[in-house]
DNA sequence: CTGTGTGCAAAGGGTTTGCAAGTAC
DNA sequence: GTACTTGCAAACCCTTTGCACACAG
């Protein structure tokens, strides 16, 4: 399933990040569930090795570098998801939609529902727009 | 600028609430800050008597009452902001979207912007969305 | 009067920080 | 070798719970 071991370094690289084992376990984690959002606790339960402070640190090298985007998807708790190619430490280019299922409790990303042009007021500038949808998803529909 | 006290009492006994000296205190704030997502902190700063304890429960059972509803706006915390006159405990109308300013950090409702029709994939069904924009806003702009 | 709300203390959960040892490059 | 990363312990929020007293209706 998941990548070799200097695919992932050389991804991690890409990033300015050092290639070690814990950044390639949670990036592997990220890339087999790449249409979903996971919370620290997600994380820590594909991946009982790891030590909880390493993986919050971890997380926030991921997203300074550009590699994650947080997701608030209503839940109050942070998620967070791999950024799409074109993502960078400067810029994230998050146009699609979230979908939480109330369910399931998981939050995937809509590569297919991307957010509308939006008219705002005057004098408002706008630099990014999330969409959280929620209901129910097409796997827990009866 | 805030109601009298029975206006107040008022307000809370239509959604079930009992009139008491916190309540009408944290229901004033929130009119008075009736375009903007308040955070429990931010209510606590806007009136240094209130418990802090007593303040989460105010917000609990506001929130259960239909008074107000949680935004999150990609800060991690969980705000409130007044429901429309349309709430009430069981449906939560909240169809504008919310924005949030990175220069003074205030979100506000913009209840101008209604969130677009979405079309989502097959086998979905959507009970509620939230559009959360984040940029600068109009106070901020230089 | 009766049931609900309040305030204190304490506990709980998630996240962050300091520092010494380990590792990537 | 040097700078960055890890892991442990402890600290630090913010939030919830238990219980006795106070208050609204």
């Amino acid at each position: 399933m998941s990548q070799p071991t200097t695919k992932l370094n050389d991804q991690l690289r890409q990033h300015g990040l050092r290639g070690t084992a814990a950044r390639r376990d949670v990036l592997s984690i990220f890339q087999a569930n790449n249409q979903r959002a996971l919370s620290s606790a997600d994380v820590e339960e594909n991946l009982s090795s790891i030590d909880r402070i390493t993986l919050y640190r971890t997380l926030k090298s991921f997203e300074e570098a550009g590699l994650i985007h947080q997701v608030a998807d209503g839940t109050g708790k942070v998620k967070f998801a791999l950024c799409g190619h074109r993502c960078d430490e400067h810029d994230h280019h998050d146009t699609h939609a979230h979908f939480r299922c109330v369910v399931c409790g998981t939050t995937a990303c809509l590569h297919a529902v991307t957010i509308p042009e939006i008219r705002l007021p005057k004098d408002y500038q706008m630099n990014d727009a999330q969409l959280v949808l929620t209901g129910v998803c097409a796997n827990c529909q009866s």
